[in-house]
DNA sequence: CGCATCATTGAGCTCGCTCAACCGTCGTGG
DNA sequence: CCACGACGGTTGAGCGAGCTCAATGATGCG
């Protein structure tokens, strides 16, 4: 799943991925103020807060602490986004985001669950720049590409840790 | 307050700004992989988490219970700081941000308590990109500039909302 | 007064964006 | 079975927003 915001004029921000049995969507008061949609088919199931104002009530029960993690994992993570979108360069950017994916695959070789666009859009780029780089990565033989480019393996995690400069 | 990341050659990304009687600093896990620092003369209370081996226990007392809203509030805007620093211009980052400081001043005249640098780095820009657009706002009516520069009165906020785009 | 710090302003350059063409894969319908 | 179009991805060329470098101005402090 993806999760994102959107401009008036349709520039968008992908603000994170959500892989198998991750929990997402807490958000601040009763509106919600971005959207997650499906990069594939996905099942997932909804936890609806009970009747009370919205606020975080039931804070004693599994579910909410179980919320409550994800927020606080989320934020971190958010934390982590902010130093790539802001301050690093496009190759540092697509090294961080290889190295995130890997990890939260848990394995080196893995296959892309989202588009190019997707990838631009969460790394604050274009889908050129992905692809350029990633062609570039793969030149370089620290990554390889295969079938239709969304399968990736990593080659040098070492090279990939040297480019993200964090 | 300010809560930054740095790079290991020293580019910042200040991921937020805290006044007065805000909560910040809540973090998954024990370690804190960011810093705060004060952009002022500033009194702060620390609240450590109890001996427990650090996780978010204890939730049903009061104080966890705000730290836990602070996260909240803190993931949202921070889902609100991606888009800014991903996909905004220049002078829609300054807009955004005139506008979302005006809010937590509750007061459309107001000093600035961070440098430009500061302000810079928050937006994911530089010192003299932050000055040409506060001087270009100001030619234009928008805003008025006072004293060393720190002090700034919104004009019309119409027109920062025009230019904010979100 | 001199120095340090912060902010402004100018000039030139570069990274990454935009625009555009092209390629490969897949699914659909004749 | 193949032609076709749609879609996602790649690659090239040129351009411009914003960065870098540099000089200057304003303010405050010892």
């Amino acid at each position: 799943m993806r999760s994102c915001k959107v401009l008036v004029d349709g520039r968008r921000q992908i603000t994170g991925f959500y892989f198998v049995d991750d929990i997402f969507g807490v958000e601040p008061g009763l509106a919600h103020r971005l959207s997650a949609e499906a990069t594939r088919a996905t099942r997932a199931v909804a936890y609806l807060q009970p009747g009370s104002a919205g606020g975080l009530s039931r804070l004693d029960d599994r579910l909410s602490r179980d919320a409550i993690t994800s927020a606080v994992t989320d934020l971190g993570r958010s934390h982590e986004h902010a130093i790539l979108l802001g301050r690093k360069t496009a190759i540092e950017k697509v090294a961080s985001f290889l190295l995130d994916t890997a990890e939260r695959m848990r394995s080196d070789t893995f296959e892309l669950p989202m588009s190019r666009l997707d990838i631009a859009d969460h790394l604050g780029t274009t889908i050129e720049t992905v692809s350029r780089i990633m062609a570039k990565l793969a030149r370089d033989g620290v990554i390889t590409l295969q079938n239709g480019r969304r399968a990736i393996a990593l080659r040098n995690k070492a090279a990939l840790c040297r480019l993200q400069e964090s």
